[in-house]
DNA sequence: CATATAATTCAACCATCATTGAACTATTAT
DNA sequence: ATAATAGTTCAATGATGGTTGAATTATATG
């Protein structure tokens, strides 16, 4: 297992980014935990899966343990922390209220 | 020119997710709105330039006009409607409160 | 008209990365 | 020990898309 990356915005959109991924972190959101079920819902193969989560988990977003019964069985929840920092991230540069009106120093030197 | 996309949450964040756009938008967030400042700021040749901001022009958050002195310009600037609805999906997305605990069909049958 | 400037388009190249199938590891069950 | 199950790792493939340089378009200027 790798370590835990700190991404930036942008490597966070890029992570989220990719549509098969956002629906796997979608079914976490939603309480599904393992990867037969991940599989089946959206018909992956299990090591196309394992890749996915692998990346969400590096990323840090998705935390991954196995079961206490059954080892083989693992289970994946969210972070909410991480997530959190992933909406402060983002709303912090989607602030509407950073919007700049053009500068004048923008297109020819009006004379 | 080509015509304007509804870009879904994943391809959104694909779009914004490339670091130089994500750069650029800033620029144009900050009030940035030529080509030529674009540049020489962020060190890009003008067509990789190009080649960015009609991608973010053709999503919808970027609007492109000609200057009204000299056409050979373009002015830049954000489309807040746009950007309000990349918000609401995005935060629709990511809202804590849709995380879910794990479902008790996971894993296992505990028996 | 000819030249210069701002920007776009085009073709090619190249890197990244999602996808696939097979081999492998780990754990559990018989 | 053997087989079965859950998941990972590996190597190879293929598609996507960022980057580059040259050619092209559009507008403005002399």
């Amino acid at each position: 297992m790798e370590q835990k990356i700190n991404p930036s915005l942008a490597n966070w959109l890029k992570i989220l980014g990719e549509p098969n991924r956002l629906l796997l972190l979608n079914q976490i959101i939603e309480g599904i935990c393992c990867n037969c079920e991940l599989g089946e819902s959206l018909s992956l193969s299990p090591n196309l899966i394992s890749h996915h989560m692998s990346v969400l988990n590096e990323s840090g977003i998705v935390k991954a343990e196995r079961d206490k019964d059954d080892a083989r069985w693992i289970h994946y929840s969210i972070d909410i922390d991480v997530m959190k920092e992933v909406n402060t991230l983002f709303n912090a540069f989607f602030d509407e209220g950073r919007i700049q009106p053009n500068k004048s120093e923008c297109g020819p030197r009006k004379s």
